[in-house]
DNA sequence: GTTCTAGAAC
DNA sequence: GTTCTAGAAC
């Protein structure tokens, strides 16, 4: 998620950033450095210790150097070393001052982990290899020293499963030039209850105040616990105090404060699926947006939007700065409105939803994401508010302390706002009447700050009540939070070997650790790639071209109107995973027949556009590489699973694949989630409620595409045909 | 990967 | 009532 905070000159606010990597052997910095870079939007320089002397191990002081260096030439810099006691960072910490912020990321995964990818890993530049590894890992955890602001970190990040990593990722890579990232301490979780009594109690003695970073109310544990919330007056006291990290980190958490600033994070109404026009609607944001904050004082406004380059959000940052609305106050976000507290660490008690005039779940985009996230508790406390919405109202609704909206993110409330609808294919169309469109945005901006100016009156009054509501559930809460799995996006791979580590015999274990890893088990139906590619002599008539390395078919099932697999013939090579530097050479041979073949097709229609590339995680067994053309037009593309699996993160382009084998001998493979993801035209990026909507959307959709497509030959166009960018 | 289908959403 | 999704079975 990115922060962007207006009002600040690029040259004077302008800072660079040291991210010191605390993690074991295993835990990921490389890879966290790698995928932070390759999408980076300011320049990063990764400073790895194993290579640092001509690609072999080197010393601190040469790291400190080039670290220093790196700064003096205006970029920011990641410390990919262990760090895991103080006095191994504090050097580091160091290198920063009044123009360079130094950050921890804290890549505290569980050692079981460390310890399967380590023993797995072979030519790892730190060249820690095999059984000797658990050993290793094992005795560096034991040192381990979690840490903490009081150290001279302005921020420290706390990432417990490769979701909190990939989320820190996106983070960290959206992240301009000149963008800043709050200051506090993010992320701890699964507070261990006797650990949050002896919060419970500094909290309650602490009275000296002692200022750590502009955004300290953002410094708070990201999990409830079986200790009650502090009552406003608690908190009152600790409000500046509760980030002085060197006591209260003491046992590995942070308290939880009740009292941060009252924070509205809200959508862009009418904006997507209804069409509104992007400069009038953000002229509307800017203006109410500042009478809001004109009148009520001591609270923010967000105005969050989940794409990268969002037209909405750059026009009203520059509309906002223009009218000098402090920044403070009033800034954007790019990320999910569900996640903003675990994405990003930005504390909103108050989330607005563009809602559907039934007010329920479904459609597209933030509604359904809010509801979805929300629970069902959400759909219920709703329902007991208001059965139908109008356009330009808002219905303020509490919500339920069981919903995991509230658990998991610390919203109170939901405001459904329904804004005026300019989309023919939507109900109440205002056809281009944007007299009556302006008008009605406006009221519904009014009656959203209305209502969220309601609920500030209503917490200052009854937040012990509801603090002591909270106190008396929180048993049965606490209990469910910590039962609750913990997201594991570990492939059956590393399960199967963790399964065979027990904590206590992890080094003896460890060095029989390289035989355990084994394969996924594939279904019967998963078969049909890898027979064929073993055997094509006996599919030729399936089969569009035979090689020694590879073979060529049209996909059974085909996603768009031409949709070829180029597969590797290599036994073994079962999906991405699989892949090493060792098959560097095969992939640029499947890259370049796939080239042939979208080339051969562009020959007979230049309107076609294409793209190659691999699934994270395929379902057929066999490396295939997806040579795809990009209008989808296909009756086989049924369920948001197949859209997804070719329009999101999943899909790894052939280009970024070689690039990244060659350089890091693995690829970057991407969540299975992805593929639940609401459903965005791949052209124009606008959400779509379900398959055939989206279908019929991008049957006319001749928006340009996204800039990253359009990047290092990720789309295959015809000679002279010309993609513009969006 | 697809097919089938219950039941949610509309 | 029809449309659409999502999970189970293969």
């Amino acid at each position: 998620m990115e922060v962007d905070c207006q009002n600040k000159s690029r040259d004077e606010n302008r800072k660079d950033i040291v991210v010191i990597l605390v993690g074991a052997p295993g835990s990921g910095k490389s890879t966290f450095c790698e995928d932070v870079m390759r999408t980076a939007h300011r320049p990063w320089v990764r400073i790895c210790q194993d290579t640092i002397a001509n690609g072999k191990a080197g010393t601190k002081s040469q790291c400190l150097k080039s670290a220093a260096d790196a700064l003096r030439n205006g970029k920011s810099v990641f410390i990919d070393r262990c760090n895991l006691e103080r006095e191994q960072r504090s050097d580091f910490v160091k290198l920063g001052g009044p123009q360079v912020d130094v950050h921890a990321v804290v890549l505290d995964l569980p050692a079981k982990l460390c310890i399967s990818r380590s023993v797995k890993r072979s030519g790892h530049e730190g060249n820690l290899q095999g059984g000797k590894a658990a050993a290793v890992v094992n005795r560096m955890l034991q040192k381990k020293e979690l840490p903490k602001l009081g150290e001279g970190f302005s921020r420290i990040t706390f990432c417990q499963n490769e979701g909190d990593v990939q989320n820190v990722v996106n983070t960290y890579s959206a992240l301009g030039p000149s963008d800043t990232l709050p200051s506090g301490c993010f992320g701890q979780k699964n507070p261990d209850a006797k650990i949050q009594l002896g919060i419970m109690k500094f909290l309650k003695k602490v009275d000296a105040p002692d200022t750590v970073g502009p955004d300290v109310q953002t410094c708070v544990s990201k999990q409830d616990t079986s200790e009650k919330l502090p009552s406003q007056k608690e908190t009152e006291n600790v409000k500046l105090s509760s980030c002085k990290a060197s006591e209260v980190t003491e046992g590995g958490d942070f308290p939880r404060k009740a009292s941060d600033v009252p924070t509205l994070a809200f959508p862009s109404i009418s904006t997507s699926d209804f069409q509104f026009n992007h400069e009038k609607a953000s002229d509307i944001i800017v203006e109410k947006v500042k009478g809001f904050l004109d009148e009520v004082g001591n609270v923010r406004l967000v105005l969050v939007d989940l794409s990268h380059g969002s037209k909405i959000l750059s026009l009203v940052r520059n509309k906002a700065a223009q009218k000098n609305i402090d920044s403070n106050k009033f800034f954007t976000v790019v990320g999910d409105i569900t996640r903003l507290y675990t994405g990003a660490g930005l504390r909103c008690n108050v989330i607005a939803n563009a809602a559907n005039w039934r007010l329920k779940p479904g459609g597209g985009g933030v509604n359904a994401a809010i509801f979805s996230a929300a629970g069902p508790d959400l759909e219920i406390a709703t329902k007991d508010r208001a059965g139908s919405i109008s356009p330009g109202s808002a219905v303020v609704v509490p919500l339920p302390s069981t919903s995991p909206l509230y658990k998991r993110e610390g919203v109170t409330h939901v405001i459904h706002v329904l804004g005026p609808n300019m989309n023919p294919q939507r109900p109440n169309c205002l056809g281009n009447d944007y007299i009556k469109g302006c008008k009605i945005l406006s009221e519904a901006y009014s009656s959203l700050f209305e209502g969220f100016a309601s609920i500030v009156r209503n917490q200052t009054k009854t937040v012990v009540k509801r603090g002591g509501n909270y106190g008396s559930e929180s048993n049965k809460k606490c209990k469910g939070l910590r039962e609750e799995p913990l997201v594991h996006m570990m492939s059956e791979l590393d399960e199967k070997a963790i399964l065979s580590v027990s904590t206590d015999t992890m080094e003896k274990e460890g060095l029989e650790h390289d035989k355990v890893g084994g394969n996924k088990v594939w279904g019967t139906w998963a078969q049909a790639l890898y027979h064929i590619a073993m055997h094509p002599e006996k599919h030729k008539n399936d089969l569009i071209e035979i090689s020694d390395d590879v073979v060529v078919l049209n996909d059974l099932y085909p996603k768009a109107q031409k949709h070829l697999l180029v597969l590797a013939r290599l036994d073994g090579l079962d999906r991405l995973a699989d892949v090493q530097k060792e098959h560097l050479s095969l992939l640029r041979t499947m890259h370049s027949v796939g080239i042939k073949w979208a080339k051969k097709f562009l020959s007979d229609d230049a309107s076609l556009i294409f793209r190659l590339g691999y699934h994270s995680a395929p379902s057929m067994r066999q490396l295939h590489l997806h040579v795809i053309s990009q209008d989808f037009n296909s009756i086989h593309l049924k369920n948001k699973k197949h859209w997804n699996s070719f329009n999101t993160a999943f899909f790894r382009d052939s280009v970024d694949v070689i690039e990244e084998i060659d350089e890091h001998g693995k690829a970057t493979l991407n969540d299975e989630r992805m593929l639940s993801m609401e459903l965005r035209c791949h052209r124009c990026r606008s959400a779509h409620p379900n398959i055939p909507r989206l279908k019929s959307h991008i049957s006319n959709c001749q928006a340009n595409f996204p800039i990253t497509l359009l990047q290092n030959d990720r789309l295959v166009i015809a000679p002279n045909g010309a993609v513009n960018e969006a």
